[in-house]
DNA sequence: TTATTATTGATATTAAATATCAATATCGTA
DNA sequence: TACGATATTGATATTTAATATCAATAATAA
């Protein structure tokens, strides 16, 4: 098996696990959406409108409300992630790994995303933590600025 | 005089500067939106609503418009930087220093933040920008996670 | 199969951000 | 100091994303 239909098969059980255990029920509806969004959005960030304008071409009888509530679902169970770029809008990630933490460069010109991870930011990061005492659950670190295309760097 | 005096002084020529290459006006009610909002808020982070409801008991005439408009022009004229912590709301801050370049905290229990400010990750983050060509404009780093009193860390 | 309970999709509501606009204040200039 | 051009103000309206509501429907366990 290919790492990435690996990767594809345990999130797959870490969705169904997070159902069973909050007693929600499978539906066909939240299997489209599984599946749009991890075969198609890995590596993207994703609106919740544009989710559902790609998903309804295929399947038009699916409601804006269900896609809202399934990436909620996704990011709930672990599987995603919701970014804000600071646009007003709501974007969603498939998470890649459970131990990989990436970061993100915006452009602020053409809306380009770069995503870096660096090891050493994060371990400084979660010293300043513990030097607080304090129990970090989540982070995120975004730099704007201009892109290669767009600014003399 | 006193750093901070001095501090004070600095800002307001940025601000004044900031109006008059734009061609804007000074008014009573940028005054006013001025001092109550660095005189009263370093080091914290206030939402629009906040300083509106703060501003309104003292000088009931001045609409809630207009303290909005003038946090943007204090974030577009440099002194003060907008946030946003996940709540929806957009937050206001002034800025302290011209090169001190702090992160935040945030206690997803309690709602405290606390303030960091580390120079190796601003190198290890102007490093990775470089790598990339990426110009940096500005940068944010949001630590979420419980604070030491909160949570066992 | 049935009873129970969660889900769906359409629509309504909420809340923050932003736009509109007539009345007013500011400021350079005569 | 008064005038005219222009920016600002404050009240209100609009926009937009997020979220709530609810009757009809689908999923699951017994």
């Amino acid at each position: 098996m290919t790492p990435v239909a690996k990767r594809k098969m345990e999130r797959r059980k870490t969705f169904n696990d997070y159902i069973a255990k909050k007693q929600l029920k499978s539906t066909k509806q939240r299997d489209i959406i599984f599946n749009e969004f991890f075969n198609y959005y890995i590596g993207r960030h994703v609106t919740v409108e544009e989710l559902y304008e790609d998903i309804k071409r295929n399947n038009p009888s699916i409601g804006f409300a269900t896609v809202y509530r399934t990436l909620k679902l996704f990011k709930e169970s672990g599987i995603a992630s919701e970014r804000n770029f600071g646009d007003g809008k709501a974007r969603y990630e498939p998470i890649r790994s459970e131990t990989e933490h990436h970061h993100h460069m915006i452009c602020t010109e053409c809306g380009d995303i770069v995503e870096f991870a660096n090891m050493q930011i994060e371990s400084c990061l979660h010293q300043v933590a513990k030097l607080n005492e304090f129990n970090v659950k989540n982070h995120k670190l975004e730099i704007y600025g201009l892109c290669s295309s767009c600014g003399e760097s």
